[in-house]
DNA sequence: TTCGTCCAAAATCTCGACATTTTCATTGAC
DNA sequence: GTCAATGAAAATGTCGAGATTTTGGACGAA
């Protein structure tokens, strides 16, 4: 069989649907910030941009729904998932709770090769880290990678994959919020510093100082994106050009009502 | 407009698309059981049974992925979510985890509206459990759902909208469990006291206990279910008629190896 | 028997056209 | 000036036909 029938994108991912790959790549694309937050997903027009039906594409948004990476109105088609101070803060509460409780059951019950492989990815995270400042616009997708391998790595113990699930989904949204500012993709300089205290932690299986390092490193990230996330809004409030975007906030307080019913999660 | 026009269902339910009323169809069948766990959901058949056309049953194949009432394989169509006792003891640890931290939230947070909803909410669960002993036949759907209420009331103060939205995941997941045998409809018991435990220690804004008999509640909801599921699978084990059954375990020790992957869940 | 190949039937996946609904700028009335 | 009605343009939602892939049994060789 031909491997890559339908990879139309760069990625090695192998999508064994048409669905599956346009799925791939508009979820990239939301996730790279390309198609941004709030703005609307014509059909007709993301058609031509992906290279499939009508069919093709609602099933292939539809599947991002189950992610809360697109939210479908009624008769009134799909959006990219909004943005909201709030979000971030309820995203990254849960984020503590389950990345916490998976981190203390891969402790309590992770075996040599769970903790061989945290040994690893930290390794590998940590060699990045060290270069990562030299040129941050190239190494930062890698050190993407090699961050998210290390986290998934911690929790691998955890044998629930209810907890995996959320967990990975709770990651992908922070992901994206992480990525909404280009300027701030640059890595800032305490993060190995908080990797270096959960990973010894883990370790030295201090379950309890683990993830106090964990759950002080989730918060910190979550402080970066809040401010990012806040500032996005700001802009896009002043700045003109919201053609696309749903009932964007004109006033910097109206702002703050928009921020309350903006969240792109609930059911 | 015409409110009711998508309406092919007997209940109240406002679809206002096809998609969302084979949506909502389909959901009903799987909670139900008329779709039972790991049997195959074939489009061209499907189409005839709720009347709609193939690229909408898809689509609403698809949302119902996001949920895991049902899952996607590459080239292979879709499948009713299987079943599993480990996906049980997954589920209900999650639950316990999401369940408690919400309450925990709303006896600190709540305000009086929260708390008279919750007192509202119970009054109506204790009314009808007090009745149906006598013909749970009759009143197990109304049960079903003043049971829900009430469990929605209770961490209805709870702000974090993705605790909630998880949380109701979970939910559903251990409803179609506990749906699953229709001998076991009938509601044990010790229900009602487990109930006003709960209330009793929410109301006296104890959340430490009220947690404990919240999780205790869910720990013996879980034992309940995992004996229907494991008397489920070995029925359907030496039982014919696995025609649809998605790798159905031939013997009973197949079944325990079959347990270890057949959650519905993992990414 | 056991395994691999081959082929027809069945199922999945994909597409573009069409019907229905929403959007929004224009017009007119108060 | 504000508001409601109008209607054309644009977008959404729906469908079944057809291309592609999987499935399962027949056939034959080791």
């Amino acid at each position: 069989m031909d491997e890559e029938r339908y990879q139309t994108d760069q990625t090695g991912s192998t999508a064994r649907t048409m669905v599956e790959a346009a799925y791939d790549q508009i979820r990239r694309d939301v996730l790279s910030g390309k198609l941004p937050p709030g703005s609307k997903l014509r059909v007709e027009h993301l058609r031509a941009e992906y290279s499939v039906g009508a069919s093709t594409l609602r099933e292939a948004l539809s599947r991002l729904v189950g992610e809360a990476l697109v939210v479908a109105a009624g008769q009134r088609g799909f959006r990219v998932a909004p943005i909201s101070v709030s979000d971030v803060t309820d995203l990254s509460e849960l984020r503590k709770l389950l990345e916490c409780h998976a981190l203390r059951e891969s402790i309590e019950h992770g075996d040599d090769r769970w903790e061989a492989n945290v040994v690893a990815a930290f390794h590998r995270l940590s060699r990045i880290e060290e270069r990562v400042h030299e040129n941050p616009e190239e190494l930062g997708d890698e050190w993407e990678d090699r961050n998210r391998a290390f986290h998934e790595a911690l929790i691998a113990g955890c044998a629930n994959r209810w907890v995996l699930h959320f967990r990975k989904i709770l990651y992908v949204q922070s992901l994206r919020y992480r990525r909404l500012s280009l300027t701030n993709r640059s890595i800032p300089r305490d993060v190995h510093a908080e990797h270096s205290a959960i990973f010894d932690a883990t370790l030295a299986r201090d379950a309890d100082l683990a993830c106090r390092q964990l759950a002080d490193h989730i918060e910190k990230t979550k402080a970066v994106i809040a401010a990012i996330t806040s500032r996005v809004l700001a802009d896009r409030s002043v700045g003109a050009s919201a053609e696309d975007v749903a009932h964007a906030p004109r006033s910097a307080e109206a702002q703050e009502a928009a921020d309350q019913d903006a969240a792109g999660q609930p059911g």
